[in-house]
DNA sequence: CTGTTAGCGCTTTCAT
DNA sequence: ATGAAAGCGCTAACAG
């Protein structure tokens, strides 16, 4: 049980007021690092580094404290420790949903390669509409030593209030020149123009999209009409889904594009849940991916060729972003150099089928 | 910009040589609680007001105060809010994974709740290979003021430092009528036996079971066997898989599994994406749902009867478990009664096709 | 290697 | 309705 054993305490002193009424607050709250100390029969500061410093502490010393810090079962406070260090041990991380598989990797790695270097991840969920802005200044409150943001829209005050933190900043997922500090992401305009580009290779004139309402999907879709334009090619049906795009919405997706009766070469879908989904539909009507239509997906989804042998997608590294940015973030913390202040970490596009 | 106007400053006494300290060190840092308190002309606690408690302060005044706030773009620092007031503002989450949508949707709709009741979720991935303990402990010293558990199945010290801690505590996602404190969950048992009687029900007789290595699924497994044994059926093939088990784990399994060449009516899958897989796999091999075998999955999607009209499933109301443990932990903090502190939230068997 | 002193930035009393 | 004083539990910066 950890309760204090008050006898034990050595050494005395005789400071009446202040130390009874410690110890009658002690009966409701946790022990506290001067417990310890005066328990061990050291300075606090002592207790502190056998915590955090335990180089700079005999092994002896460190036996004995450690002895009654596990007998008591001791918490840190690190909200005190904190404090006082001006280091939270806190790594801020905005993303927009976990919906999707590719925010989930890169939360996970963050998370695990944080962990290992002593942070804690705090997790800000955006929303679709944007919720950015108020989220930041709550999560600023708790003093983060770093951030990590998805995309590179952000609001004036959002950039005022980072600029103004002084501390490091990723933006990925998205692709500027001229971040708020640093970034590592792709563009979603070279994607576009990419896939266009593709299928104008193929010989697919009649084009669709299948696309979830997001502004990275929307800057996909602008650079591939206007490449598809330039390319001579304009008969382009679009079909805009619930944000986010699943397995369902794909279903439905092409349910409704085949209700209309246009025929089509080729569809592109804005997340490979989409295109599962538009898939699946194809099949259960007896059409053959990649004989009837060809699909083009957005690499959401961990699908090899051996389980879906007719699907192309557009791939992104999701894990090296996550990897990137988080040792982008603790180089910074290190204040060791970092590679590169920007990273476009580009795409592939994979080929399957005869697509 | 947030630079602090030195020539505002009001009443200016005479204390020179802290003054001094704190005038030189703002160069550097942030701005204090302090500065807009004597920006504002009114004491610090006045500020503090302003922000945490409104109602105890003239309009007027808070007018003035929130007009420096705004100007300087001050941000409170909570963890000397939270050290003072040992309330930190912070509600732990411990989940397995975010590979599974299940826990997801718990998360999301926790993260909702939390953020509007004014907290803020420090999510903890426990990973498959249970790593809660080491967690547990750092995530205790940011002193959150309530933490959530998955499953039931903790180390003695956790529950130890847990009641140490004295905050609530709900488990979810498994049943025991003695949790640490509060429970909303199902039990698996009753899971794996129901399934058993239904197959038994239908008819069949030569089952297989697709499961990931998890303790939950085992659990489901285990009376699912017990079940079935009871009722005269031993003809059990079983196919292990990595956690998590997901779509493309679900078509390996089934390929394995008919390799073997073992005949059987019916497949109990650990999850839907595994079920999926198992299904696809299946029509790839121009076998047909349910017409040559049935499948069972357990709620991990949201696989409507029109998307996959042939897959049973169970169903557990997943976002309904994060609601009820979110505001079962509100009501505590807020010092209200909780309805029950134990919740046995159920399940439901979905029966699609002719399964 | 260990201790002393003085805060970190905020909120809790308890006055006024 | 506002303020003064006294910490919250810990660590930085010096000493020794």
């Amino acid at each position: 049980m950890p309760t204090v054993p008050q006898k034990e305490t050595e050494q005395q002193e005789k400071l009446p007021a202040k130390e009874n009424l410690r110890s009658s607050r002690r009966s409701t709250d946790s022990l506290t690092l001067q417990d310890i100390a005066k328990l061990a029969g050291v300075a606090p500061i002592t207790v502190s580094r056998v915590l955090n410093r335990p180089d700079l502490v005999t092994p002896e010393t460190i036996k004995s404290v450690q002895k009654v810090i596990d007998r008591t079962g001791y918490v840190p406070n690190l909200l005190a420790g904190g404090l006082a260090s001006r280091r939270s041990g806190l790594i801020a991380a905005m993303v927009p949903s976990l919906r999707n598989m590719m925010f989930v990797q890169v939360v996970e790695r963050l998370n695990d390669i944080f962990n290992a270097a002593g942070y804690k991840l705090l997790l800000g969920l955006t929303g679709y509409p944007q919720r950015e802005n108020e989220l930041m200044a709550t999560f600023l409150s708790r003093r983060p030593e770093a951030v990590l943001l998805t995309g590179v829209n952000h609001s004036p005050e959002t950039r005022q209030r980072l600029l103004a933190a002084k501390i490091p900043v990723v933006e990925i997922w998205d692709y500027t020149p001229t971040p708020i500090d640093m970034l590592v992401g792709f563009s979603h305009e070279k994607i576009g123009r990419a896939v266009a580009r593709l299928f104008h290779r193929k010989g697919f004139r009649r084009i669709c999209m299948v696309m979830a309402k997001d502004r990275r999907a929307l800057l996909r879709f602008r650079a591939f009409k206007e490449e598809l334009g330039e390319l001579g090619v304009h008969d382009l049906v679009t079909h805009m889904t619930r944000t986010p795009g699943t397995f369902r919405l794909g279903r439905e997706a092409l349910a409704r594009i085949l209700d209309r009766g246009q025929p089509f070469d080729a569809i592109f879908c804005s997340s490979d849940s989409l295109a599962h989904g538009v898939m699946t539909e194809a099949q259960s009507r007896g059409m053959k991916i990649p004989d009837d239509f060809a699909v083009v997906g957005f690499g959401d989804l961990d699908f090899s060729a051996s389980t879906f042998p007719a699907l192309s997608t557009v791939s992104i590294k999701h894990r090296e972003v996550g990897s990137l940015a988080a040792e982008a973030i603790l180089a910074r913390l290190n204040n060791q150099p970092i590679p590169e202040r920007v990273v476009d970490i580009g795409f592939e596009i994979i080929e399957r089928g005869s697509t």
